[in-house]
RNA sequence: UGGGGAGUGGUGAAAUGGUAUCACACGUGGCUCUGACCCACGGUUUCCAGGUUCGAGCCCUGGCUCCCCAGCCA
């Protein structure tokens, strides 16, 4: 990991910070937390990492080394029953060969169970947490539904020294298997689910992979993993979506158990990628079943499996930088990842021959026992490195047998009878025959010539253009297995399998093609396990880390070359296209159908209207004696407070509609529902700012600056004028200058206007506003902007 | 039905009241001893409806659609 510390938070290329890291931003230039940025990937060792990790431990890593901060590992282990040591060593694994860094901060929540104890115990001692001796399915029923609140355990009030009693008994081992639970004690009616008494622990009598026996009660993740996050001086608690409704946990708990600043969650949309599961449930039928050969395989969306398969940890990153992070639900499409793999590997695999589908080939005119190495270079032109191999050309090789058409489609390119192909790095090969095996009347061999000129000469030379193909000599070929992947599913989301169908149904049968007759150069013979080659028109390759062989060799197709003939396209591809079957797309999403509008008013406060006579009332004279629409009415008439605002308002200033949008779209942003005598000024202030834009003091641009400084309690509206200057207008020569100033400054736009691109007139009156500090006219400024452009 | 989130080209993201931008995908053309890479060009008008504003993807109001929450899992 490069130390970041010196750099400015500039994430990769990015000229814009993600959510994330606007946040993060924020906070470090207010100071908080001693401008000091820690992070923590805290995965559950009951599983192996996936892809959907790995933007985790990008964005949280990431975040750490952009700001010069600190990433934690810390394994969340509060569950004895699936937890197992052999996952912290793979999942510690893929980390590190991710590539990131967690320097000494190696935590377990298992070695916070006595302080978490300690914990629960001053929460039992304020009262704030109690033992319930209800069985599971009475709290389940106690807990209510989404539309009903829970009712209040029977064992809610028992006293804090029967609690703690009680609490020190679960723990000494006194009870079996859910005789009692500790729960906070928040509120059984909350509309949050979560918050109607979440347990805290339960007693289980089973054996810890890390803490032994020593534990017989185990803190709940809801527990154990925000007091984690304090107890480390996490400063962003980073994590996803369907934790959401869990913060009101994290803050109810830390703030009562520890002091400020404290950390503070905030979450992300989980990756979800096409053609694959992500769920470590489904994961894991697939390898108990035997659909897959193992975490590993490399069709598996683990990190392990994309390991196994030759992806790179720079690709994988290249990845998770591309597709970003954000709170909308998304699902990433396969060309994503592929792509990034791919970019990665074009610049760091050399290239080299191999022949997957063999096809023999007998150079008539090519002296029998002469060999000629032909140099080939390791790397195409646009890549700057150098190195080169000796590829030896005999009487006999073999080439692709996908690059012979006896009856080739309009465009063709490759090897047809009587027609001509160079052999790459090496010579013009013509075609005079195609023998048959007369058994199958497959092609079973060719019967070409060689153009002795054309042997190391550049291309062209009058040739015009002949495809390059791949080819080995008989001779001299390495045997190889090879094996390509497909996509493992063929269906794009296999978790919404339709009715009667499960993701299993929808496994696609050909998602691996094992190819054992192919034949490699010669050079091939030295590859070690691990090693990364393009073969050359096919793909790139990886000799499998493990089943690869120095006398045995067995490559992986990391991902196919981008194929872009379309000639034979729909013949049968076979396992050679990259992409595989193409299925439907999944319907696009509904777009939203409003349907016939029911206009704008509002059923709750049509209600808060028919229970208030003077809400009511008031809504009845803004219509009939104020002339407002029935929506501005009905928006001012929701609540008593907002209406006794809007006619003090009125009272000080007469035009009702103008202060009616102020209240309505100004007014209303700011209360979201707070209540009115939260703001810092009174409606005869809000109507002399009005007044204020009407006598043309000054323009609503400015009001609406005036405004929010009246938010921030600046004080009476003509007071912010006159301090903010905004009463100076502009005069008509100040005025000309700035918009000359801003046509001047970007003579392309201004070009660009005059040949019809009239959306620019926004982006000039705005630079214009800007200059002037809002206070011109903004009618004004546009049509001198168009008398000058026009 | 309650609460919490989210809707921008086919896909993922950017634009923090002022030029709808980028990547992938797709299409067309160019380059090429990889039908790769690379280069150029092309298509969307921001879920819908009203409103505020000189100006709205962004602010206000209403609606629609999708996701999450009723484990002693995390």
């Amino acid at each position: 990991m490069p130390n970041p510390a010196s750099k400015p938070p500039a994430p990769q290329g990015r000229e814009t910070f993600d959510f994330l890291r606007e946040i993060v931003r924020r906070d470090t230039a207010a100071g908080r937390y001693g401008g000091k940025v820690v992070t923590r990937f805290p995965p559950e060792p009951n599983g192996y990492l996936h892809i959907g990790h790995a933007k985790s431990i990008c964005i949280n890593f990431g975040i750490a080394r952009d700001f010069g901060g600190v990433c934690h590992m810390r394994f969340d282990d509060t569950n004895p029953e699936t937890e197992d040591m052999k996952y912290v060593e793979s999942i510690l694994a893929d980390v590190r060969w991710l590539g990131f860094d967690w320097q000494d901060k190696l935590f377990f929540a298992s070695d916070y169970y006595e302080r978490l104890y300690r914990l629960a115990v001053r929460l039992i001692e304020d009262g704030n947490a109690y033992v319930d001796s209800l069985d599971e399915e009475e709290i389940r029923r106690h807990r209510g539904t989404v539309t009903e609140p829970g009712r209040e355990s029977p064992y809610r009030n028992r006293s804090v020294a029967e609690n703690l009693d009680l609490f020190a008994r679960m723990r000494a081992g006194e009870f079996p298997d859910g005789a009692h639970v500790l729960r906070a004690k928040i509120d059984m009616g909350a509309k949050n689910m979560k918050m109607r008494d979440p347990l805290l622990y339960r007693i289980r009598h089973v054996t810890h992979y890390r803490t032994g026996d020593r534990w017989c009660i185990y803190p709940m993740y809801d527990f154990a993993h925000p007091l984690s996050d304090a107890i480390e001086n996490i400063t962003h608690s980073i994590c996803t979506l369907e934790f959401e409704n869990n913060r009101a946990i994290y803050d109810w708990l830390v703030d009562r158990l520890f002091p400020e600043p404290r950390p503070r969650q905030y979450e992300f949309a989980r990756l979800n990628l096409d053609y694959t599961v992500m769920s470590k449930r489904k994961l894991l039928r697939l390898v108990e079943e035997g659909d897959v050969a193992g975490w590993d395989d490399p069709r598996m969306p683990t990190l392990a499996g994309m390991r196994r398969r030759g992806y790179t940890p720079e690709g994988i990153r290249l990845f998770t930088s591309r597709i970003g992070v954000d709170k909308a639900n998304s699902r990433v499409s396969m060309e994503l990842l592929e792509d990034a793999i791919r970019d990665d590997l074009n610049a760091r695999a050399p290239r080299v021959m191999g022949v997957l589908r063999p096809l023999k080939v007998t150079i008539a005119n090519w002296p029998a026992g002469k060999v000629e190495w032909c140099e080939a270079p390791y790397w195409p032109h646009d890549i700057p490195r150098e190195g080169t191999r000796a590829v030896p050309l005999t009487r006999e090789v073999f080439i692709e047998r996908t690059d012979f058409s006896e009856d080739p489609p309009p465009g063709w390119m490759r090897l047809r009878p009587g027609g001509a192909v160079r052999l790459r790095d090496a010579c013009i090969l013509r075609c005079e025959e195609a023998v048959r095996n007369p058994a199958t009347g497959e092609v079973a061999e060719l019967r070409c010539s060689y153009d002795p000129d054309s042997m190391g000469k550049p291309a062209g030379a009058g040739r015009g253009r002949t495809a390059a193909i791949q080819w080995v000599s008989a001779g001299h070929a390495v045997p190889a297995a090879v094996r390509l992947y497909d996509r493992l599913f063929t269906a794009p989301d296999p978790e919404e399998a339709e009715e009667g169908r499960t993701f299993k149904d929808c496994l696609n049968p050909d998602s691996v093609e094992i190819l054992t007759e192919c034949l490699l150069e010669p050079v091939l013979a030295g590859a070690k396990p691990g090693e990364r080659f393009q073969f050359v028109r096919h793909g790139y390759f990886i000799a499998d880390p493990v089943d690869s062989k120095p006398d045995a060799l067995v490559f992986n197709r990391i991902i196919g070359l981008k194929d872009t003939y379309k000639g034979d396209r729909t013949a049968s591809a076979g396992g050679g296209k990259p992409r595989g079957a193409m299925p439907a797309r999944r319907t696009a999403s509904p777009k939203g159908d409003a349907g016939p509008s029911r206009g704008t008013i509002s059923d709750e406060r049509v209600r808060a209207r028919a229970e208030n006579p003077f809400l009511a009332r008031r809504y009845e004279e803004y219509v009939a004696d104020l002339g407002l629409s029935p929506e501005l009415a009905d928006v001012l008439t929701g609540d008593a407070e907002v209406a006794r605002f809007f006619d003090a308002s009125v009272r000080a200033h007469a035009n009702a509609k103008a202060v009616a949008n102020w209240v309505a779209n100004d007014v209303l942003r700011e209360l979201k529902g707070r209540p009115v005598g939260e703001l810092p000024f009174r409606g005869g202030e809000l109507a002399e700012l009005v007044r204020a834009v009407e006598a043309g003091t000054i323009t609503s641009t400015a009001a609406k600056a005036v405004f929010a400084e009246m938010m921030a309690g600046g004080g009476p509206p003509l007071a912010i004028i006159r301090r903010m200057g905004l009463d100076r207008s502009v005069s008509d020569a100040d005025l000309a200058a700035a918009v000359d100033a801003a046509v001047a400054a970007m003579p392309d736009k201004a070009a660009a206007y005059r040949e019809g691109k009239t959306s620019l007139l926004g982006m000039f009156t705005g630079q214009v506003m800007k200059a002037t500090g809002g206070k011109a006219d903004p009618k004004a400024v546009q049509d001198l902007i168009r008398r000058k452009l026009g």
